[in-house]
DNA sequence: ACCCTGATGACAGTCGCTGACATCGGTGCT
DNA sequence: AGCACCGATGTCAGCGACTGTCATCAGGGT
């Protein structure tokens, strides 16, 4: 065995979320974490930029996920439908932790910081969705606009799923987001 | 005359934009903001809640500017054209101020601290026309999936406008920008 | 045996931010 | 005039996030 307890970086998250949850994340400070997962505060920086980052671990995969599918969608797809496939496929990722993006969720809503890192985010897979449709050759302004219209339908769809207990079916409420986008742009 | 020299607030203000020009926004303290309006670090803090909220001084201004225009929109005007009426007319104050928008905008986007604050300005804007376009009796999702799109329009002509220096006409922009939302979202 | 690497600890220091209390012109009341 | 009060600012102490630097030491390769 090592020469230290292994999966460092597992163990701070775990502690992170687990410790927000207990005492709120303002009234967290990094030495408590880094001590309840046997480490130190400056062990804690070397794997986490900040307190913040440490709930936002999944979101370099979801953004390759997401890449993936506007890619790999068939050619004759037009930019808005690759872009809702792609949406779709991660309500499908989401649905299976339901449990663990309630938990998670619920910290970064009562807080402000981690809303606004949330957002950047956000904001950084529609930047790799309007990349990902630039590469099928779909020009500006339109790959950004669809882009930024796939994260307001995903942003919406996952509040709505969060709040409502009875709906297990995100991937459903991102379908009918999109349609319900394509009625609401339609205009009078 | 006072016991203090006039407009604090405006004096740190000044301050902090010039020194984030000049210096950086990481590489200026908040010490340097004061000292620079003759003030101390502490007045600095019971003038804005952090060393960010002294760039977006204007976004209350704003809310209630896209707000009102909203809610003054025709009754018979659809929730996405009251939408774009109200983003377009915000276009039309930014034009009086390009200058000052630009220098604000180089430092924000030079910084991704100021980056995440801009961002939760702009959700908060859109929650606020979510709000203004249920008063007027708009159900969601729709309420909320037109603002976000207001918003994604307003983001993305906004980028375009302070990009191209031979392109004067937000409001222009903004509009072509409603119009390509369209396209792209009626699908293939 | 030897060295080297990589993850961690230890420690000092900067800076954002807050709470508590003091200061003192200006304002209004008597 | 005299006085009490208010509100913007100053002063000071302190916490916690984050960083730079150097030390430590098991394990792997040579």
């Amino acid at each position: 065995m090592g020469r230290w307890e292994p999966n460092a970086r597992g163990r701070l998250a775990d502690a992170a979320l687990d410790l927000y949850i207990e005492r709120g994340y303002e009234q967290t400070t990094v030495a408590e974490i880094a001590r309840r997962a046997g480490l130190t505060e400056r062990t804690f920086f070397r794997h986490f930029a900040d307190k913040r980052e440490v709930l936002f671990g999944g979101s370099d995969a979801l953004r390759e996920h997401l890449v993936d599918a506007v890619t790999g969608a068939p050619e004759s797809a037009a930019p808005i439908d690759a872009i809702a496939a792609a949406v779709e496929s991660v309500g499908v990722l989401f649905q299976e932790r339901r449990e663990s993006a309630l938990r998670r969720q619920a910290v970064i809503a009562a807080n402000a910081e981690l809303l606004e890192r949330e957002l950047i985010k956000l904001a950084a897979l529609s930047a790799a969705l309007a990349g990902a449709l630039r590469r099928r050759g779909v020009p500006e302004p339109a790959a950004s606009l669809a882009a930024e219209a796939g994260i307001a339908v995903f942003k919406i769809s996952f509040e709505r799923w969060i709040g409502d207990p009875g709906e297990p079916d995100l991937s459903r409420l991102v379908r009918e987001s999109f349609h319900e986008l394509k009625a609401v742009t339609a205009g009078a």
